[in-house]
DNA sequence: AGACGATCCTGGTTGC
DNA sequence: TGCAACCAGGATCGTC
């Protein structure tokens, strides 16, 4: 699923592709992904140039030569890719953008879970949608300090975006098994050491997942990742991983290693 | 305001 | 083997 991590692997894709690159045309294959209507769309896109591409949690925003910025949201299922040969044309092409160079982008949602969007700026845009800044640009004060007043299972609040942005299912799993403590623990049962690790882990995560490329094989090998499936064995413990749901999400947890308080 | 459940969507997986 | 039922998940909306 594209989290933080993976969407930066497509920010850096498309920064070694498509920047500085000239729309001609736009084709929108599936209407109900794009948040605006065909006609504006294609008025703030087509004859620019995409000029910056930047991510915040996990949304991409293409700067655009024009007045607007282009938003990108990936769902769970999304992805791009940049060809040339109409043969190679990605299976749930949704939207497609065409290049004066003769090359091509695809918009690849799967499940319709993704969209496309216009901004005037980042800032409003965060505004507006209650975004909060990006993991990796969080302060530890800031973390902490929006933690206050809460009771909520903590992996409840590591998936809201409202505060800091760019954690998902995979993810939330990874940090708090990481952090020996139980997804179900209620943010107002957290010592303040618990809180540190838990900001320290965030970035530990964020950093080695970026670092390998999103490749999640190449994890170190203490990673939930590589057991986080049904039957998963804890690294820790050797016992099966326990599923469960928590703030609706599949939820793994090692009971032993990770302390609910 | 914060918390929480329902909803969207469809390919892939599971179960009979 | 074939088909139906279920599952996954991020963001949003409505409700308490």
């Amino acid at each position: 699923m594209p989290e933080l991590p993976e969407v930066e692997m497509y920010r850096i894709y498309a920064e070694s592709t498509v920047l500085h690159k000239k729309v001609i045309k736009t084709e929108v294959i599936d209407t109900k992904l794009l948040k605006v209507s065909i006609p504006t769309f294609k008025k703030h896109i087509e004859g620019q140039s995409f000029s910056a591409i930047t991510r915040v949690g996990k949304y991409i925003f293409i700067k655009t030569t024009g007045a607007k910025y282009l938003v990108v949201h990936f769902g769970m299922t999304g992805n791009w890719q940049y060809f040339k040969d109409d043969e190679d044309i990605p299976k749930y092409t949704k939207v497609l953008f065409y290049f004066d160079n003769g090359f091509k982008l695809s918009y690849i949602s799967k499940r319709k879970f993704g969209w496309l969007n216009l901004t005037d700026s980042i800032e409003q845009f965060q505004q507006d949608h209650n975004l909060g800044s990006d993991a990796l640009s969080t302060s530890q004060s800031a973390f902490i300090k929006s933690l206050d007043g809460r009771k909520s299972p903590i992996k409840s609040f590591l998936l809201n975006q409202k505060t800091m942005s760019g954690i998902g299912n995979w993810m939330a799993d990874e940090i708090l098994y990481q952090s020996k403590l139980h997804p179900e623990t209620p943010i107002n049962h957290l010592s303040e050491e618990d809180k540190k690790t838990i900001y320290q882990k965030i970035q530990h995560v964020c950093e080695v997942a970026i670092q390998k490329e999103a490749n999640y094989d190449d994890f170190p090998s203490y990673f939930l990742i590589h057991n986080r499936k049904k039957g998963g064995i804890c690294y820790h413990t050797g016992d099966k991983l326990e599923k469960i749901t928590v703030g609706g999400r599949g939820t793994f947890v090692s009971t032993k290693w990770q302390v609910k308080k």
